[in-house]
DNA sequence: ATAATTGCAAATTTTTTGCAGGTTC
DNA sequence: GAACCTGCAAAAAATTTGCAATTAT
């Protein structure tokens, strides 16, 4: 999928073994948490430090490689940076499929029933600056 | 606004002088985290304890009183449970507004609009029961 | 009277930091 | 060789727990 190698150059960031595995799980497995990430590249990687993974993932976010998924009661998963999308987030079993967003109209509920998924509740969060902040930056050009 | 009293009652929680100030701060301010609310309720209340915010928000939570709202790279912040609606989360300064979403489709961004709010991301979760897990909850039935 | 709740202190868990040694470019 | 990165251990921050005293019903 990805070339991780090109992603990182591009963004002044080293090639080390450690993060390419940590690329590497999170591409593979589409969404995992902290731990889930550190234990999958303890495998291929028995030395590896937590707070290795917790630097990378810091970086990796900063420099919008990956993307955290902030989920509900749980500990944040993150995905690589791709097109963009919408989640089906199990509540029982914590697991978080992707879904496209064509028009994210109806589409929402008729996406979840073609992915076998029993919606319960949809929760949207639009990023952005609010009219407080866009003033502040505003005056301070 | 909200008659807390009874919405404790009929969730069998006691009504204690704590828990009505947290839900009090929560509503009046819309949407606070942890020490955002641990620091209002001290106020009228010195000698709470840290301890009783995380227990109450816990149990504030399960009874479904109120609603944890998770945001990318900061602390979980805790609304009132109210009619189903979406949020725009400064980037800046971390504040939340709330927006209804009759349609939820273009409806969107021109929302953002009217509430002169520079939308960059938008964020969509649905959260449910994937088909494994409602698979495996037949078969236990 | 009973059961739930509080506040404290301690324990646990999660995340961050500093730094010496090693690696990438 | 310079800057960056890792791994360790320690520090800091966040959350949970146990328990005795108190409070709500």
């Amino acid at each position: 999928m990805g070339d991780y190698i090109s992603m990182l150059k591009q963004n002044g960031l080293k090639t080390t073994f450690q993060r390419l595995y940590i690329m590497q799980v999170i591409d593979d497995y589409g969404h995992l948490d902290i731990d889930e990430i550190y234990s999958k590249v303890l495998l291929v990687h028995p030395s590896i430090s937590l707070a290795t993974i917790y630097k990378n993932i810091l970086t990796l976010v900063e420099k919008k490689v990956i993307k955290e998924v902030p989920i509900e009661g749980k500990k944040s998963k993150y995905e690589i940076l791709k097109q963009d999308h919408f989640h089906l987030i199990c509540i029982e079993c914590g697991s978080v499929e992707d879904c496209d967003y064509e028009e994210l109209s109806g589409v929402v509920s008729s996406s979840s029933r073609h992915h076998h998924f029993l919606q319960k509740k949809v929760e949207l969060s639009v990023y952005g600056y609010c009219k407080k902040c866009i003033d502040k930056i505003n005056e301070k050009s």
